[in-house]
DNA sequence: GAGAAGATTGACGCCGCGTCATAATTGACC
DNA sequence: GGTCAATTATGACGCGGCGTCAATCTTCTC
């Protein structure tokens, strides 16, 4: 793929400079993208406009992305490694294994709070009629940014079973539990921010509402310490200053900056 | 609305020819749009494609729905009329408050299965692209629908706690819980077919995790009678054969017969 | 500096939505 | 049974947007 022995210009990062351009472009388009896909759905990408407004024209567009779902499972992708990234550093700043997964779902709501147009991104990208039509390779990658992140999840429920804070007895499996809390969080804002009047029900604060049901269904299968509101209070608020200090608000692949070396 | 003192030739039902034939009409074009959306969303639904099938022109068919929103909201109603129906069926063929709110899960589940093109749709109209695109009574239908079902549920809630069954102890309140139902059930089955690979994180069967989820839910709470597998089994298997029995497949609205009187 | 490989361009074909002027049907009243 | 207004049906049309591709321009290699 890399020209191995070639004259063109190399910058620092080991990249030519027209294959920086192509990724910093490439970045372009999705930064333009974000927006449409937030007011309008897939439907509201317009390959015409990204053109347009880039002053490039349709046909390099699709150089980069062959059609809409494209663009917007590189979003979702997107979405995925910066919830990762939530997740770990939320997680590894605990000690004990309740309290990383309590903080997991802190996690959630950040990443939920601060990128809430990646979310619902991430929810559209899932429909068969999006990812179909995505690339087999987007596709894995995507796939695998989700395993990912189920592996940090499954991660703390083996260490809590290792170190005795839980006892599933044999008839549930770690990770069916871990399905429940993901559930749990993630149809909970789902319905959150896609029900009519979820207050005319009687829904005063879902965020508040996802956590103590977390809570529950932790207690429910007797993960220790059982939950504790006052202890609770206190991780959440830390956790959550922590997370908006130490993980920042762009998106961007993590591409070699050129600075290391 | 309806001609009083018309010489219109008047149907047993109470109708004119006339509006019977478009009530008809609406149907059928339900009935058309349904598998459209089944495979390519709310974009898959062509009025092109449902005019020339049914032999009408375009015209007539934006007589019936202004745009292809509408169509998808009135196929939502029926799902959501066809839900409670399943709710209220469930219900109250039980006793005891938990098991009450056992059956409704297995009301959920049978309506997953036996109607998982009306899920998606449900799934699909609820967001905002589409939501505010159609029109505010039949968005007010929907929210209605909505509304009888969580009431449904919100008063099995409650039954538990006059029946002494459940105490949630002033911190919780009872919508809160039922909340939490709510979002592990229905999150649940989002990512059970819209989650490319469950199986390969390790999830076998969604829906009996998603029970056993409940339940942990619902003991960590401390619902009476706690979860017991072999009550549970025997529960969920005549559930859903007098769900099956009794609860019909089709699913268009109410219409009145004729036969009646 | 010639030629190959790769990147860019934008006009084009096509599809599908939603409109609206026109035409057909219906029902009320005489 | 005939007339007229209201309701309903029609389908050509304008418009916007997707994805293509032959032609053109750039970059790299030797």
């Amino acid at each position: 793929m890399v020209p191995r022995l070639s004259n063109a210009p190399e910058l620092p990062s080991g990249l030519t400079r027209k294959q920086a351009e192509i990724l910093a472009r490439e970045q372009r388009i999705l930064q333009l993208a974000r927006p449409m896909v937030t007011d309008g759905g897939l439907a509201g990408i317009s390959m015409d406009a990204i053109a347009k407004e880039m002053d490039y024209a349709k046909g390099t567009i699709y150089n980069h992305f062959s059609c809409k779902e494209e663009i917007l499972l590189a979003l979702a992708i997107e979405a995925n490694s910066k919830r990762l990234e939530l997740f770990q550093a939320a997680a590894d700043r605990q000690e004990d294994s309740r309290d990383k997964m309590a903080s997991i779902g802190v996690a959630c709501e950040d990443f939920r709070e601060r990128f809430a147009d990646l979310f619902q991104i991430d929810v559209m990208v899932r429909h068969a009629a999006v990812w179909e039509k995505a690339s087999e390779k987007r596709r894995e990658l995507m796939a695998q940014c989700e395993q990912r992140c189920m592996a940090k999840v499954a991660s703390v429920g083996h260490q809590a079973i290792a170190s005795g804070d839980l006892d599933l007895g044999g008839s549930t499996r770690v990770e069916d539990m871990m399905f429940g809390l993901w559930s749990l969080t993630y149809g909970g804002m789902i319905i959150d921010d896609s029900s009519p009047g979820l207050d005319h029900v009687g829904i005063r604060s879902a965020f508040t509402a996802i956590r103590r049901n977390c809570h529950a269904l932790m207690d429910g299968y007797g993960w220790q310490p059982l939950y504790d509101p006052e202890r609770d209070r206190k991780l959440v608020r830390s956790t959550r200053a922590y997370l908006r200090r130490h993980v920042h608000d762009d998106t961007s692949i993590p591409a070699t900056t050129g600075k290391d070396h």
